[in-house]
Order: structure tokens, then sequence, then C-alpha cells
DNA sequence: GGTCACCCGTGACATCTGTCAGGTCCGGCC
DNA sequence: GGCCGGACCTGACAGATGTCACGGGTGACC
């Protein structure tokens, strides 16, 4: 038998990142190296562990599990990386698969599926979960600029046009401009709602 | 030795479900009876495992985990209820508690205490996380009104006042005095702010 | 060089919101 | 019965927001 495939696991929430250790580690040909509940600690647990692939959690405090791709991208080369989401927004798989993610499920995929997904992406491959790819594909891309897709998430939080404009260094009027446009191009009621939508598809 | 505590167990992100599963079965006097991935399923599958206790995801399709634990403690009064959750909010654990929820754990604790919690809530005790705890305390009770707190929550998508009106079967004139009364007890800057800050309480 | 998309801005307008001041009912409590 | 708080409503006003029309500047591409 050959060795088995070193895997490094982040996740912020202790109880799901141990339950899922635990899991990979009954089977045998994978073997939990490392463990990180945040992503800059993931960097620093990567760079000593060299884990063959990471199996990162998309949302955790500092890096996101997309960021944290990046980092190993230049850190460790040889090193895969899962993104595992609860939240499956079509954006965030386009922004994944950008920045050489390999392998992208939502936490409802079925436990076996996990492992078998460590195997492909170790062994070259990648696996997207269907319905996400799916989703992506019928979402289509942002259609919102980048000035506007920063506007509307300062927006996000709702705060007035005077805020976002100083926080953006912009005018008053030209905030309202992109959120209007924003508005427009997403079919939305209002600035709220098109914060809404955007969240949803991952765009912003 | 005497018999294993029967758990079922309810979330519907299928990953974590099973790979909690296997934890808890894992201990030698913890038994995983049943698996539920929807909070009506969780009590369909209760009425027949019989289950000692009942671990529960706060936010499942159809009905969440208080609901879930209201419902059992009618058809099932000798069953525990644990709630675990990813968003540990204030209000949250107040409706738990007051719905009989006899332990009540984020996600970020450690696996060990999830089954240490499953046993003393099978011995009849409560465990409630000491910092959920600490933030319930200094939060407080809600200070809306039932009629401001509908109205909020209407709000909370972004929906123009008069939607809300309809909706609510209310006069404009008083949504816009509903959500006025709500800014100014919540300390918010706007009608958004304050759903922000009722959510990020478990107010709403 | 022309065209186009994006960036940034102004001004003006109608509408929506947030706030205030007032009012009527109803039920609980001393 | 009197008091109080909550539910419900109206009207009015300033200010914020959404929309439109209209500028100019830049860089990419043909």
């Amino acid at each position: 038998m050959t060795a088995p495939i070193r895997v490094l696991l982040a996740d912020d929430e202790n109880l799901i990142r141990e339950a899922l250790a635990q899991m990979l580690d009954l089977e045998d040909d994978l073997t939990v190296v490392a463990q990180a509940a945040s992503g800059p600690e993931a960097v620093a647990a990567a760079r000593h562990a060299e884990p063959h692939v990471a199996v990162l959690d998309l949302q955790m405090p500092g890096l996101d599990g997309i960021a944290v791709t990046e980092e190993l991208a230049r850190a460790l080369p040889g090193c895969g990386t899962v993104v595992v989401t609860s939240h499956g927004r079509p954006g965030h798989l386009k922004r994944a698969l950008a920045a050489g993610v390999r392998g992208f499920l939502p936490k409802t995929t079925s436990a076996a599926t996990l492992a078998q997904v460590v195997r492909t992406v170790h062994a070259g491959g990648r696996y997207v979960d269907p319905d996400l790819a799916t989703e992506a594909i019928a979402a289509g891309d942002s259609p919102l600029t980048p000035r506007e897709a920063d506007v509307l998430e300062l927006a996000a939080d709702g705060a007035p046009v005077d805020e976002i404009a100083a926080r953006a260094s912009l005018s008053p009027g030209t905030v309202r401009n992109y959120l209007s446009s924003a508005v427009t191009k997403l079919g939305a009621a209002n600035r709220h709602d098109a914060c809404a939508v955007a969240r949803r598809m991952g765009w912003i």
C-alpha cells in the first residue's frame, strides 16, 4: 500500500472540524496531518505540515477559503484545495475556480463524497458539485461593473449615501448613480433588494 | 454496562450530520438511532425511534430546532433536546430555553463537549455554552413590542413601507411609526440598521 | 482617429423615509 | 374609577433616496 494522502482541515467551527477530521481519518488512505480554525492559521499550518490536499471552509475569520487557496498556491504549489461551504452561491464557485480551487462542495453533500473528492483532487482531478455548477451556469456572470459592486457592497449594511460616498471617496451623486444602475441591472425594487440579490448570487 | 443512550441527530447538512453521527457512535455509551435532514423528518423519525436525546441543528428547513423541540415535548415527553447552532444569537437561546431545550451549544465548541452534553441532558441536567449565556444576559430582553417586532421583520428584506403595510394589514403611517420607534429603541441609524441589530440579537 | 465601455461628476425632480405632534380605542392594574 | 401602556390611526414636514438628463475623462479596440 502507498503512503496515505496528507490532508489539512480548516474550519472555524471546532465541532464540525473535529468530526470531519475523525471521519476522514477513518479512511485507510487518508490522514489528517493538521487542523486550523482560521485562514491565517491554515496557511501557517500548511507551511510545515505540507499536506497533499487542503480542505477549507469557505467562510472563516481572517482569510476565507478562497484567499487561503491563493496563499497556498504560492507557498505550496503542489497542494490541491477543496472548498466546502454552507451557502453555495454561484459567484463563490466562480471566484473559487479562478483562484485555483479544484474541489467545491456544499455541506449538504453526503459524507462519502468528501473523501472521494479529496482522492480525486490528490490525483490531479477536479470536482464541482453538479447542482452548484448548474446554478452557476444559470446565474451567469455578474452584470455589475467593479465600481457598482464596490458601492453596492458598502450599501449592504444599510449605510446612508453620504457615508458610502465618504468611504468610497466618491461624490454622493455618483454613489446614487451607481446604486441606481445596480438596482436596474439586478431588476431589484430598491438598493436593499439589490444587495439581497447580489448576495444571493455571490456577486458581492 | 447499562444500555447506551439513544440519540437522534437532525441537521440539514448531510456532510456535517454524518460526520457527527460517526463521532457520537464512536462513544461507547452513545448510539445514534435515527438521523433527519429537516424538522418534520426529525419529528417523524423520533416518533418511532424513541431516542433519549435529540441533537438538533437550530436552522433547518420546515421546522427549526426550537419548533421541533416543542413538537417532541408533546410527542415524546421523556426525550431531552440539545440544540446546536452556527450563529449563536442571544434571543435564540432565550426562545430555546423557553421551549424546553436543555442543551444549547454553538458549533464552535469542541467535539468532546457535545458528547458530554448529551450525557448531561440524558441524566436530566442542562448545559448552556457559557459565552452564549453571558451574551444573552448582557443583551437583555427585547425592548420591542410584539407589533414592532412584526413590522421590523417584514421590513427586514428591504420592502418599502407600502408593502409592509399591506402585508401587516396596517396603514403606512402606523408602519412608519413602528419602524421609527424600533429604530429609536435599538439605537440604530435607520430601519435597515435596526433590522441588523435585531437580527444579531435574535429578536426577530 | 473613431467608437465604446467604464469611471466620475453635476443638477433637478418626484417619491420615499424618518420624525414629530397629535388623536382614539382597549385591557390590565392599583 | 383613574392611570398607563400598547395597538392603531392621521397629518405634516425635512431630509434622504431613486431616477433622469447631461456633462467630461480615460483606456481598450478596431
